[in-house]
RNA sequence: GCGGGCGUGGCGGAACUGGUAGACGCGCUGGAUUUAGGAUCCAGUGGGGCAACCCGUAGAGGUUCGAAUCCUCUCGCCCGCACCA
């Protein structure tokens, strides 16, 4: 590294009022400090890590992979919110690269995506205009925070460069399909050597069943090739589906399932609607149990472990087949959790979309009153999810007029339509238990229909309704009896008889579902797709990604309640032949025309797995060398390897931390990557609060729209109305958002990043007040001045190390250090500020203890300390000296003091020997003169005595 | 409704596996210095009391020699899920 160090001097500060002492630390000098660091940093390329196969890469180092969520750049600008998420990061990484640890700490952008397009058409400008600038704005805004990036690693998901390998990826998932087996994604290409050898078969519905033909049934060479395309396609990971989809026509897009908020979109509140459509989903599901099993893996916050953990839904429970009544020959399929209350269900529910109901419409049997029905079911077609929602509890539905058997008692059940069941979820059917279940119980009120008490907490204790485990009763027919059997074992006894009869078998659940992977608009990824004259699609071949989104003038979007795909206006780009698209010749003539896919990928497709690409931004041939991934993300003994410490919000607690885990396992599988889980530990920031003003009435008036008349008091200008002061979260429409250029502008970076961190814990929810900034600002002032003369500029220093000084400073770097690796950087800068102000009362630092300090320092306010190492005399930048060291002997105390308490409560503290054993400290403590005068002549019962902590006499 | 988390000075917050509650910062009070300061330095700052001492971690109980910390109930706030059978 070169060790051309700037002018030893910041610029001569220009300001009259700091004529006085013009070295004094504050917004001019710090300024000044700032600067000249940054752009020695920037100029010599200090932060660059070298990767494996590098000539300065050091494999002897243990690596550290720490990253924040990369922002999603917005016309607004970085705000204060974001650095809560960054400079905690560039904190840790810049403290383990000083423990010696190869550190990769990158930086890029989430460009893709709904906003970005809804500010271009707002603005009338070009998405990738808006978001280029954007980009330029957050990368020199994040610049002035002095983040110790490998800058060289950035980029953006809307690179063509990039997203050619996100294009690739899904590629790898459209040509995989899931070995239930082996519990593994395989390439496509296996199973159809499955299929050809015979170790597999299709049935005549070209579903592929994990077995060899059986008897009479076709071989694989026996179907023609639309039947062997249909059947590989019930198997890709990704794949085309027609399915009930959340159609937001505000967004002009569909929606997946994580992104619809009680029937409105996440973002905009618009409501949504369900509507058939076909579409490209990701088979999520077939990872469900391992996503479930693997959080166990994971050092996560436990709370978004748990809302994957119900976002995965699983449920143990049974599948049982009811027999439909004459003349029906099938039988009606349910999924229940309590199979024990079998002997309860008085009555079946299907959902208003269940094919049966439509059996029922096309084909009424005698005495079905179609009409009620056909009413019943496009009244719930209408009806969003939003309305179907009954908060007050109250069903509705419409009686199908047959009825099924009851498998153990063969009682008549009436089959009801309600769309308090949902078609998503088991079989869009359920068995009705009305003595057990909320629900149905108000549906057998509302309809006067049967209600059998089945289970009791105890056999003698009758309920109304009762959903808890217990004992059963009223459960007993000819063919089996339950009475008196606890409801795990009622469970079991229901699930043995099922099976042994052949109606039904234990079952295991999911709620999760298919992820649907397609979006009708215009800012994102094409997938790289196309379709030829009967309909087919066929993949791009590797060599002719990227699939580029074509340039588009009118990406305005048509509000209507047609989905219809922006993209479909490109006319040029989408018609095309397959050799000019890159359709592999074997599978069509070159010549052959094709259409491109007009849909394209949601927002979260690039933020999928560009923790993978910063590993090896650059490389043109594979999505990431094996050696780059391997070393920066392969698993450690500690953890299943991904990147060491995640940081970002929890809103994506199930969204994109999901997805992002589906992705890798997907990779994992196939060979791609070599750890499981992409993220061994995640972190989330608290979100950050400022003031905003409340009006009686609770709703919140806009900063700017308030007035301060008082202590204390504040009223709104437009009516004079006394308006209250609260903390809330920092919003546009609020006007309450802070900007960080404007505190970097006052009190400089180093102040900002050490008051954000000081504010309070990292994960907590905490109030930006711009009032208690000065505190850590002058914090610095203060370190500065113990160092270096206010007025010359020149060091001035202790020539005699002050041994209080010299504990206290061994105290503090262990203090520093062990509370940068649990995060906890308020407690952290606590510390630093106590060694400063005992400094400062005992005469200084010499020149060795300000070399440490810092070193220690510099994590936290790299540039001040960047400014003090180098009038120390080094060359080199202190974000790669090493981390000094504590001595522990000198930690230790001599003396010290110990309370002494009579019955819990401390009379007395008295200094003893810090090593003192448990005699000594009893002997002390009871002849200590006040415990004497208190005591008096009481009889002692028993004295405890915590050695280092506490004396605790019991008198009689 | 279900699940989870949190309630500590005037404010932000400290307090390791139960062991000196209030570290550190803001604010406030007094003093020093300065032509002046929204600068700096020193001292003080949970409440009550002259004091010994008493009371204090949302409230009420409990466990313990000892509880902000563990248990039970109540209240308040925040977050997640929400007809998933």
């Amino acid at each position: 590294m070169s060790s051309t160090t700037p002018s030893d001097q910041p610029d001569q500060p220009e300001v009259v009022s700091a004529a006085k002492a013009p070295f004094r630390y504050g917004a001019v000098l710090s300024k000044a400090i700032e600067s000249r660091w940054q752009s020695w940093w920037s100029e010599q390329d200090v932060f660059r890590t070298p990767n494996p196969g590098d000539d300065d890469f050091d494999a002897t180092k243990p690596r550290f992979f720490c990253m924040g969520m990369f922002p999603y750049p917005s016309g607004a600008g970085l705000h204060i919110g974001h650095l809560t998420n960054y400079i905690p990061n560039d904190i840790v990484a810049r403290y383990y690269r000083m423990k010696g640890r190869n550190v990769l700490h990158p930086m890029g952008w989430d460009a893709f995506g709904l906003p970005a397009e809804q500010y271009a058409i707002e603005t009338g400008v070009h998405p990738e205009e808006t978001t280029r600038n954007a980009i330029n704005t957050f990368r020199s805004q994040l610049k002035r925070f002095g983040l110790s990036c490998d800058w060289s690693r950035e980029f953006a998901t809307i690179d063509p460069d990039y997203y050619k390998w996100t294009q690739w990826i899904w590629l790898q998932a459209y040509r995989s399909w899931y070995d239930h087996h082996e519990d593994r994604a395989r390439p496509v290409r296996e199973l159809v050597e499955l299929l050809e050898r015979g170790d597999y078969s299709v049935t005549d519905d070209l579903e592929i069943i994990e077995a060899p033909a059986r008897e009479g049934q076709r071989s694989w060479d026996d179907l023609d090739h639309v039947e062997q395309r249909t059947a590989i396609e019930h198997r890709r990971l990704a794949y085309l589906s027609e399915q009930t989809v959340n159609w937001c026509p505000k967004l002009g897009t569909v929606l997946a399932n994580e992104e619809v908020i009680d029937g409105r979109s996440e973002r905009g509140g618009h409501p949504v609607h369900r509507r058939p459509l076909r579409q490209w989903m990701y088979r999520i599901t077939s990872f469900a149990d391992r996503l479930l099993k693997d959080l166990g893996l994971l050092d996560w916050p436990e709370s978004t472990k748990r809302q994957q953990t119900e976002w995965i839904g699983r449920s143990e429970g049974a599948e049982i087949h009811f027999r439909l009544e004459e003349p029906f020959e099938d039988s009606l399929v349910v999924y229940t959790t309590r199979p024990d209350t079998l002997f309860g269900a008085t009555f079946m529910v299907v959902a208003p979309e269940h094919p049966l109901v439509d059996r029922l419409m096309k084909n009424p049997p005698e005495g079905v009153d179609i009409h009620a029905i056909e009413a019943y079911v496009s009244t719930s077609k209408d009806r969003s999810d939003l309305d179907r929602r009954s908060d007050s509890g109250v069903k509705t539905g419409v009686f199908s007029g047959i009825h099924a058997l009851h498998p153990l008692n063969g009682e008549e059940l009436q089959i009801w339509i309600s769309d308090y069941v949902l078609m998503e979820y088991g079989h869009g059917a359920i068995m009705s238990v009305p003595g057990h279940d909320d629900r149905d119980h108000a549906f057998a009120l509302e309809f006067g229909l049967p209600i059998i008490e089945v289970v009791r907490p105890s056999p003698e204790t009758e309920t109304e309704c009762y959903h808890g485990e217990g004992i059963n009763v009223n459960s007993s027919s000819d063919l089996l009896s339950l009475d008196g059997m606890h409801t795990a074992e009622a469970k079991a006894g229901v699930i043995a008889w099922l099976e042994e009869h052949g109606i039904g078998r234990g079952k295991v659940n999911f709620r999760l579902r298919d992820w649907l992977f397609s979006r009708q608009r215009y800012w994102g990824e094409p997938f790289p797709v196309v379709f030829d004259e009967q309909g087919h699609h066929h993949g791009i071949e590797d060599g002719s990604l990227p699939v580029e989104l074509p340039p588009l003038a009118d990406y305005e979007p048509v509000e209507s309640s047609e989905p219809s795909p922006l993209l479909s206006k490109a006319v040029q780009w989408l018609e095309t032949t397959a050799g000019e698209a890159g359709v592999p010749s074997d599978e069509l003539d070159s010549a052959a025309p094709v259409r491109r896919e007009v849909n394209t990928m949601p927002g979260w497709a690039g933020s999928c797995w560009y923790y993978i690409r910063y590993c090896d931004p650059h490389n043109t041939d594979r999505f990431v060398s094996s050696e780059a991934e391997s070393y920066w993300l392969g698993p450690q003994e500690d953890g299943p390897g991904g990147v060491d410490l995640y940081i970002g919000g929890a809103e994506h607690a199930v969204l994109h931390l999901l997805y992002a885990r589906f992705w890798h396992k997907l990779l994992f599988d196939l060979g791609l990557v070599s750890s499981s889980e992409p993220f061994s530990k995640l972190f989330h920031q608290g979100i950050l609060t400022s003031f905003a003003y409340q009006r009686p009435d609770t709703t919140l008036v806009p900063v700017d729209e308030v007035e301060e008349v008082g202590e204390e008091q504040w009223i709104e200008k437009a009516t004079g109305e006394a308006v209250q002061r609260v903390t809330a979260k920092m919003s546009k429409s609020l006007k309450n958002v802070v900007n960080p250029d404007d505190v970097v502008a006052e009190y400089g970076a180093d102040t900002c990043r050490l008051y954000e961190m000081y504010l309070g814990p990292l994960e907590a929810s905490k109030p930006w007040n711009p009032r208690d900034i000065v505190g850590v600002h002058r914090f610095l002032q203060r370190t500065w001045r113990l160092a270096v003369n206010e007025d010359t500029g020149e060091l001035q220093l202790a020539d005699e190390v002050d041994e209080a000084v010299e504990q206290a400073l061994h105290r503090t770097i262990l203090k520093v250090g062990e509370d940068i690796e649990r995060l906890a950087f308020n407690t952290a800068i606590a510390a630093l500020i106590e060694f400063t102000n005992t400094a400062t009362g005992h005469g200084g630092v010499t020149k060795d203890q300000l070399d440490r300090l810092s070193r220690i320092l510099s994590p936290f306010a790299p540039h001040v300390a960047e400014e003090l190492w180098h009038k120390l005399g080094h060359e080199t930048t202190i974000g790669h000296a090493t981390w000094p060291t504590h001595d522990v002997e000198l930690l230790r105390e001599q003396m010290i003091e110990m309370p002494v308490q009579i019955k819990g409560r401390i009379r007395s503290k008295i200094m003893v020997a810090a090593d003192a054993d448990e005699d000594t400290l009893r002997t002390t403590a009871l002849s200590d003169e006040r415990i004497v005068d208190l005591l008096g002549d009481a009889e002692i019962l028993k004295v405890i005595v915590v050695p280092g902590r506490i004396i605790n006499i019991i008198p009689g």
